[in-house]
DNA sequence: TCGCTCATGTAATGGGTTACATGATTCA
DNA sequence: TGAATCATGTAACCCATTACATGAGCGA
């Protein structure tokens, strides 16, 4: 799945792995990120299944950099992923919801502590999508209008991550005051 | 991760793999699962760390069973990690918000069909979270009213699944109007 | 008879993280 | 002087999936 947020930031323009990192951990970061010795193996593999090209260009005065280009291959692989609809829901993995269930096993304090800062890690979160999120899809389409388009996509992606942000919080406070309410004090 | 759910379970009884399996995927199925490879795996280096002790049980007529049993250095690993909060949120993956992020380099339909058919496995998850898991919660207090306490969390993960998907429902509903409205007709 | 459930496991492979290794330049 | 940035890579390890292998009993 790398691959293809590789390749859709190569169709864009050329870049290095470094580069890669640093795009692909500030754009969809929220909902796909990667390591850097990851991308490397990855980049290495990809020019194996010939849907990206390197050349070394020298760096004067700092480490020489291998770029990557997107090939005829990977345009048509990443096309071709680009328009097949996903046909069954990922299966979740939720650590705070794993721990929850068991939590009647410890008592309430550590219960009401783990989801109160659940809630002061989900208003950051939520202030990071209205704040620096919102003004970085700003400044992409004033310094470059003939993407509005593309940027009405990164739009909805942000706009998933409020209501997902909110929804949380909701739900934090209505399980605190549940639990709150249900368990007696002090175990 | 999955060692502390086989964990839960155990303290509660002891089980086989193969009922571990039964019972993970069918209550924590929506937010934690794993196949019956990878269960029979961690069981054993579970052992190894002396948090599980196993014994071998007869079948007549089927199959013998390795029962489990969790052993005091597993419960205390079991309390340690559920009063352990967690500090910082898990980096999400979403191939549906990587594949969106990309989509403007194919045409309006391809994206229309993608976040139609999104909806359609999502209606699906919102009914199953509201009739089944409702009604198996249910049945669990009502076949056995010591374990209300218990089942309160158990509701809480549930709640969440609804508001989950309701949310995404409404984010849905609302980003193909926005496709539909900013995008021109028949590419 | 065919496929399902019960029941346990191993082996190969894939995806991803952490740690290791190197080394110049720039800025506080 | 010490930390951060630029820049690339390898190796060990962990978590998880898929495929392989076996075999009895039961119901349609």
């Amino acid at each position: 799945m790398l691959k293809y947020a590789l390749l859709g930031f190569l169709n864009y323009r050329s870049m290095s792995g470094y580069d890669l990192e640093r795009y692909i951990n500030a754009s969809t970061g929220n909902f796909w990120h990667a390591k850097l010795s990851q991308i490397y193996m990855a980049l290495k593999g990809m020019e194996g299944e010939g849907l990206v090209e390197s050349h070394i260009e020298p760096g004067e005065g700092r480490p020489d950099r291998r770029v990557y280009d997107i090939t005829g291959a990977g345009r048509a692989a990443l096309t071709d992923w680009l328009s097949t609809p996903i046909t069954s829901l990922e299966p979740e993995k939720n650590t705070l919801l794993l721990k929850l269930f068991f939590a009647r096993q410890t008592g309430k304090d550590a219960i009401l502590t783990q989801l109160r800062l659940q809630r002061d890690l989900h208003r950051k979160q939520l202030e990071r999508y209205t704040g620096e999120s919102a003004q970085a899809i700003q400044r992409a389409v004033e310094s470059n209008p003939a993407i509005a388009d593309e940027t009405i996509l990164w739009e909805a992606t942000r706009r998933y991550g409020v209501l997902y942000e909110e929804m949380i919080l909701h739900w934090l406070d209505e399980t605190i005051h549940t639990v709150d309410s249900s368990f007696p004090d002090g175990e």
